[in-house]
DNA sequence: ACATTGACATACGCAGCGTATGTTAATTGA
DNA sequence: TCAATTAACATACGCTGCGTATGTCAATGT
């Protein structure tokens, strides 16, 4: 019984690192968490952390990568269910917003990812954001639907704006009346792309 | 000779350590920037750094503080400068483009910062660049040179989209040409702004 | 002049990362 | 089927580096 590959012990192993390493780190941060406590709730110890990641930053990295994916899932699935390309771009920044908003994201993959690995421009993350991102813009674009912008630029500008405005409520004292106000404040600036805004506000 | 009141003395060590820390900081990090060391090149031992600031992080923070107010001071001289109410405004965002080019700032302050001490909206820095830029926002909106907007929002928004662009451009491989790309999208993205338009792009 | 405060140095303990080494179990080859 | 080898993990160690406790000496107040 319980006729189990090898391979498929080794991969729950890492996939049992990662997930006690995300929750750690998602919590207290990846400076505070610690190696030891983190192999330990995960019922392993050091070794097999070395052993599978290397060090630390491989762990991070790993963690990351699962993150990430799990965010260009939900992206594309919001950009696919959109009726037209236009609004499509709006919920996938809307959906943007919400992911950063919430703690693990943010903390993880916006805030200590980039300052322990470095910017995120040469990591493979978000870059599957940007991209997708910057496919939808270029549509735009090439539709007609917005005026000529560099879409990738374009791309880059929007997700920024989206970071910190994620950021800005998820500190507010009330984030709901702080959420409204932002969401406003970012329809006015992505009306300013279009040919024809709405100017419906 | 050399009559030196002691708290002369006092603010010269303070400034030689945070002037070490600065640059220890901004070149290898804060995790990986050493205190022995720090405080060794500054002519000091570890015992003087735990008096006056109490920990690693008290030292950023004034390391944050005394950079934050030399980009208010910048920041603020630019707008002043301005011949109009929105040419002063878009210079400001493109000096904090450019200062959010600077190696030492966008390390030390726009990674490590937020990374260590938690997100900005707490502390005081950074607050005045915001402050600045919010009063600058709602100037424009009660003159009618821009649609109504909350002006906080879009601060936010505009110095997120800034900041990332910085990024963008301080890690691109030709960043004369990705600067240009990022300025002009984000002009198209200000442009948006206005209640009438210039769309002279 | 003497006491006191405070600026800074010295010395110590401890946590935590990385590595070197050991152990056990699964796979390979004949 | 049975070595022999490889690889997954555990154990043990050293070293760096932060924070604190303690000591010293100069400057200030009376």
């Amino acid at each position: 019984m319980a006729r189990k590959p090898r391979a498929d012990m080794i991969a729950e192993t890492r996939a049992r690192l990662i997930s006690a390493a995300r929750h750690a780190f998602g919590t207290v941060g990846y400076a505070e968490a610690s190696m030891d406590e983190l192999t330990h709730a995960a019922g392993l110890t050091r070794g097999a952390l070395y052993h599978h990641f290397g060090d630390k930053k491989g762990l991070l990295v790993a963690v990351i990568d699962q993150v990430d994916a799990e965010m260009t899932v939900r992206l594309r699935a919001v950009s696919h269910g959109a009726a037209d390309a236009w609004t499509g771009f709006r919920d996938e920044c809307a959906a943007y917003i919400e992911m950063a908003l919430e703690p693990e994201i943010q903390r993880i993959v916006l805030r200590d990812g980039p300052a322990v690995l470095g910017d995120p421009w040469n990591w493979p993350i978000q870059n599957a954001c940007i991209r997708s991102m910057t496919d939808d813009i270029g549509r735009l674009a090439k539709a007609g639907i917005i005026v000529p912008v560099d879409p990738e630029a374009a791309a880059r500008l929007v997700m920024g704006a989206t970071q910190h405005a994620a950021q800005w409520i998820a500190h507010a004292s009330d984030p709901q009346a702080v959420s409204r106000k932002a969401i406003a404040a970012f329809n006015v600036m992505l009306d300013g792309l279009l040919l024809q805004p709405t100017q419906a506000h």
